[in-house]
DNA sequence: GCAAATTAAATCGCGCGCGATCTTATCGCA
DNA sequence: TGCGATAAGATCGCGCGCGATTTAATTTGC
């Protein structure tokens, strides 16, 4: 691991929630120009490449199961997906068994759209030029600190 | 390094954008109770420690330096600096040199925000459980992907 | 068996992010 | 000196995130 953090650094560069805040931001705008293409927005994306699963096999997913995958909630996600139905990409129905729950699936549109999708990460791999290693430590760094922080957001607070 | 992840995962699992995508809010999320307690909202409390500095002794700033450090710009920061303002947290004054210039300086309240804003991420730190060795090594990583994705924002797209 | 509690999703309001455009000031340079 | 190019901010529109509330369906407990 290199040694670069500096004795005096703006504020913020020596915060872990600033720096994955940047990078998050960052890597989003590589995806921009390629998403952009096949007009898609970045949450879209996600959605899409959920829906299609990991090897395309996908089956349709309840608008909560998809939120636990995403980390998101019904208020993000209901308008988002509303405006994916307008665009074709996938149906909302009421699920049979429990009126309460909606069911999403892709539509045809929304399947090659998906396909389309599923070929972009590869492209931003080879556009950031990480070393297979790199990529391998950086992924396992954070699904390590996602899992540190998973759970405790019942206010711990000044306890 | 732990050897976690698994064969068949949600697709957005396997990507580091989404786990920094996902990471990131995850913190707004923990910052959140307390942010709130100071009547910040998470892109406020990053301009506020900005303009505080490293040791509380920040200097007056430009809006551009500050999207500079915060990776915005003046379509975001404009807004956002306005509403700290009506919220008395800062003064936007023209540069007398170049009039084109907005010189952004801490008020008093903005300035015992600050000082408040910059207890948190103790707080979290605390709170997230984190050894000292886990947060320097995840800051590295962070920073070391930050440096490899600076600068090729060109739309390198399929070259 | 039915009212209260719980759950799923939708809706609303507000504050970002950001592409696109506009305004105004400074710079470059013939 | 003057005028086109550049630079700094501001403005606008739209799509998220998310707290708070609402609506409707199911589960529960008596």
């Amino acid at each position: 691991m290199s040694e670069t953090t500096q004795r005096i650094l703006p504020p913020t560069e020596a915060l872990i929630c600033f720096n994955l805040y940047a990078a998050s931001h960052g890597f989003i705008r590589l995806y921009a120009p390629y998403l952009e293409r096949i007009g898609l927005t970045y949450p879209q994306f996600l959605v899409l490449l959920t829906l299609r699963g990991p090897e395309g096999e996908g089956q349709p997913q309840g608008v909560g199961e998809l939120g636990a995958l995403l980390g998101m909630e019904s208020n993000t996600l209901s308008p988002l997906l509303k405006r994916m139905q307008g665009a074709g990409l996938l149906t909302r129905t009421r699920s049979e068994e429990d009126e309460r729950r909606v069911v999403i699936a892709l539509t045809e549109a929304g399947r090659a759209r998906a396909e389309a999708a599923a070929e972009v990460p590869g492209c931003i791999a080879k556009d950031t030029g990480l070393s297979e290693e790199d990529y391998h430590t950086t992924l396992e760094v954070l699904r390590k600190l996602r899992g540190q922080i998973a759970g405790l957001d019942g206010k711990p607070a000044t306890e």
